[in-house]
RNA sequence: CGGGGUGUGGCGCAGUCCGGUAGCGCACUCGGUUUGGGACCGAGUGGUCGCCAGUUCGAAUCUGGCCACCCCGACCA
């Protein structure tokens, strides 16, 4: 059953992810244009995010620190490409203390500027390297449209930075951050499949040398740029002066590294997992993965009722997050439709005649209506759901492959790349230009999103060029 | 920054053309009956109609100015 208020993604797939994140209370719009205020739900997923991620940056040897909200005016530019990059979007502090400052201060729109500083004090030694930070911060950009989560003024995010020896070791650590820690964290957390690979001259960082990224398709077939991961060769070390002595007592400048991820993946999972009927939630960041309705008409019903759920729950401690909807005076109906607009994965549902049976009902999320409600015994429920869990989480992550293999096309020719950006990605062999690339974007509003790290073994023509080439590249429209 | 739209109880809207005591649905509060797919009945609370100025005996409504937000594009995590 369509739910009140949430336009079908048919209709119209904007306002349906937009009615999404209102109707299941992940944010609200503020006072301040552009930015957002992110409800319990929404923040609860981010903390989930955060934890998942946090965990592989540690494992991968990185440690957190914090560097300041505030950069000088003249830090950002430092370096020529980046302030030329970031210069239309930063909003700047004039005024403090009811005077004007000496120097403005620019509100971080990213931190390499700031944290290039440090790193020139904290870096002397090859022995200092590699050096390698982490920091969960927020960040400003005066963006012209926004969007809730895809885009916001002010958004939450992880940003890495690092100093190496060589520029072997950055692009291996790069290279790393993609791999071990988004790619694996987007794809088993969040259940979502990327494509990896290297961005074009035009879609890289201002002022990195390369940039990769994870491109993940949403349900409309179009691209989300899920993470970056950057190389910016010794760009930032030059303009920072972050340099080190070698074992043989040479000065050379540092290889650095930068890297985030933000709270776009909350716009990620929602896009890509979701349905008509609301939100749907990857169990393992999920922030209430299973809900468990008691149903009763008297009070004697309620008491036996909530026995049983007592006795279930007790064995469960620790196993899953779980609710228990007991709030008196709504009906079941209605909390099924509420913990379904809320996306969680699994419904339990204990009545009366369970009790008496021995059995509950479970429905899944990801499967509405009867079919995807069972009456199972008691008898082993938690590892019921446990698997179930798992299910889920695997069947959402295999649903969104297929669809994207299903709306990905091999083109050979730029009408066929038009005409299959249209419901998805094209991929295409590709040797242009810039600007080649600028015309394309220019006429069809499609880009290159990533060149993908596996190419093909064999040679074709490129599909605006008609020029041989080894390399394909993937063109989507992206949000 | 261009184009479109909207500002009226918490939310969604009607009323504006044609000026005359601000209304509907949902939500909320209280009482009762309900509860296996969004319960029902009854009684209530709540709004200087985005802001400023003007016209008028009288403005949500007419005139002028301003502001804000949303949506669609170009720029971007």
């Amino acid at each position: 059953m369509p739910k009140e208020g949430i336009t079908t993604r048919a209709q119209d797939y904007a306002q349906w992810y937009l009615d999404i994140v209102e109707k299941a209370d992940m944010a609200d719009y503020s006072p301040v244009r552009g930015c957002m205020v992110i409800k319990p739900l929404g923040y609860a997923l981010w903390e989930n995010i955060q934890r998942e991620l946090d965990r592989r940056i540690k494992e991968t040897g990185h440690q957190n620190a914090y560097f300041p909200l505030f950069i000088p005016m003249s830090f950002l530019t430092k370096e020529a490409e980046h302030v030329e990059g970031f210069a239309p979007e930063v909003a700047i502090v004039t005024k403090g203390g009811g005077e004007d400052l000496a120097e403005p201060l620019v509100v971080r729109p990213t931190s390499e500027a700031i944290i290039g500083h440090s790193f020139a004090r904290w870096v002397h030694s090859w022995r200092d390297l590699p050096l390698l930070i982490n920091q969960w911060a927020n960040v400003v950009r005066w963006e012209m449209r926004t969007r809730p989560f895809l885009r916001t003024t002010e958004f939450l995010w992880q940003e890495g930075h690092t100093v190496h020896a060589t520029e072997a070791e950055a692009e291996e650590e790069t290279l790393k951050i993609l791999h071990e820690v988004y790619a694996d964290f987007v794809e088993k957390e969040m259940a979502l499949p990327v494509l990896r690979g290297r961005k074009t001259d035009r879609e890289k960082f201002a002022g990195a040398l390369r940039t990769y990224a994870i491109e993940a398709m949403m349900q409309d077939g179009r691209a989300l740029q899920a993470g970056t991961s950057h190389n910016l060769g010794q760009n930032f070390a030059k303009a920072f002066d972050i340099k080190y002595t070698t074992a043989d007592n040479r000065e050379e400048y540092g290889w650095t590294t930068s890297w985030g991820v933000s709270t776009r993946l909350i716009g990620a999972l929602i896009m890509a997992h979701s349905d008509d009927e609301g939100l749907i939630a990857p169990p393992r960041l999920a922030p209430v993965q299973v809900v468990i309705v008691p149903i009763y008409r008297s009070d004697a019903e309620r008491a036996l009722v909530m026995e049983a759920v007592d006795r279930l729950t007790r064995e469960w401690s620790g196993r899953f997050r779980l609710k228990v909807d007991d709030r008196p005076q709504l009906t079941p109906g209605f909390k099924y439709n509420e913990w379904e607009v809320k996306g969680v994965p699994l419904r339990v549902e204990v009545g009366p005649r369970d009790v008496t049976q021995g059995t509950a009902a479970v429905a899944r999320r990801d499967v509405p209506g009867k079919a995807g409600k069972a009456f199972v015994p008691q008898a082993g429920l938690a590892d019921h759901l446990a698997a179930l869990l798992e299910e889920i989480q695997r069947s959402l992550y295999e649903r969104a492959l297929r669809f994207r293999e299903e709306h990905t096309r091999e083109v050979s020719s730029y009408d066929e790349l038009k005409e299959a950006i249209e419901t998805g990605f094209a991929r295409a062999y590709w040797d242009g230009s810039d600007a080649d690339e600028g015309l394309i974007q220019h006429e069809t509003r499609a880009t290159i999103r990533v060149i993908p790290l596996e190419q093909p073994e064999k040679a074709g023509r490129c599909v605006l060029t008609g020029r041989e080439t080894t390399q394909q590249v993937i063109f989507a429209r992206a949000y």
